[in-house]
DNA sequence: CACTTGACCTGTCCGC
DNA sequence: TGCGGACAGGTCAAGT
């Protein structure tokens, strides 16, 4: 759930909460939630000041004074939801935001030197958060290998159409998925970029033209674009650095809207299984070729 | 090698 | 009402 637009979001919102402040204790439920050594965090998180928060891919980046980053990857239902000291306590008449932090599902709770706390929640488990020096970053194998950030310049509609013939026999929702094919897209902005090119998300990338391939790379582009504008996609869990949802799915055109009619013709939705996942298309605009 | 499927988790929803 | 099972979807490992 947490797709580009998601983790942008967030970051735009700690980059504007953390950067400054002195963490003083870092505490976490299991060590799958914060592989590192105890000992790491304790040397090099520990009174370290945070320097900046980035984002490459889906994955959260918050550099320390250290010369260590906290590397943090959401998948499905993480969030990082930052509270200030002055928000604090059962009670408070402003610790109403999202209910009280921490809950069941925070993994990792980071308290600052100003009593400010940045939550770590994660109902499935999936997400975590590791700590490398910032220069190896890079150097990890995620890294090495995932594609080009899609709102960057250099990214051309003919570096999207280049990078989509990697995987030629392939149907092109499940390179959309592809995080080393291209970075940042998931489930749905796959459905929604393809409803906007109108592809079939069954058709193999092969039989797609230089015309459709443009079509798709601005529609992508689109969607992600208005998506960071509306705070990103609250479907279930996601919210922003201060515990809000976003309001994309209200602009979706597709997700989650099998049953109603497309906005464009008026065909119903429907929902059918592409590379393993829910996948929504509108079965008039949307044909193989 | 190219590509697809299953595992990792927990909570929710649907049918019986 | 309770219960089993399908489903949610990012990424990596394992399978075809």
């Amino acid at each position: 759930m947490p797709e580009l637009p998601e983790v942008e979001t967030v970051r735009i919102g700690l980059a504007k909460l953390l950067p400054g402040r002195v963490i003083q204790e870092v505490v976490f439920d299991t060590p799958k939630s914060f592989p590192n050594a105890p000992n790491d965090v304790a040397n090099f998180v520990v009174g370290a000041k945070v320097v900046l928060v980035a984002r490459r891919a889906k994955v959260l980046l918050i550099e320390l004074s250290s010369k260590y980053s906290l590397v943090i990857h959401l998948k499905m239902t993480g969030q990082l939801v930052f509270r200030g000291e002055q928000t604090f306590g059962a009670g408070h008449p402003n610790d109403s935001l999202v209910g009280k932090l921490p809950d069941r599902t925070t993994r990792v709770t980071i308290t600052f030197k100003d009593g400010s706390k940045l939550f770590f929640n994660d109902q499935r488990k999936f997400g975590w958060i590791r700590l490398f020096p910032t220069a190896e970053v890079p150097n990890i194998d995620f890294f090495k290998k995932v594609g080009p950030e899609p709102l960057e310049a250099s990214f051309t509609p003919e570096v999207f159409y280049e990078r989509l013939q990697r995987r030629k026999n392939s149907n092109i929702k499940a390179v959309l998925l592809d995080q080393t094919v291209l970075a940042g897209i998931g489930n749905i902005y796959a459905d929604e970029g393809l409803w906007g090119a109108k592809i079939h998300p069954k058709t193999l990338v092969k039989n797609i033209s230089q015309t459709q391939s443009d079509a798709l790379y601005k529609a992508l582009i689109d969607v992600l674009k208005l998506s960071i504008k509306t705070g990103g996609a609250t479907d279930r869990n996601y919210v922003n650095a201060e515990g809000k949802k976003g309001s994309y799915i209200s602009f979706a055109k597709v997700f989650r809207r099998e049953g109603k009619p497309c906005p464009r013709c008026g065909t119903i939705i429907e929902k059918i299984r592409v590379a393993g996942r829910g996948t929504h298309i509108c079965p008039q605009c949307q044909q193989i070729t």
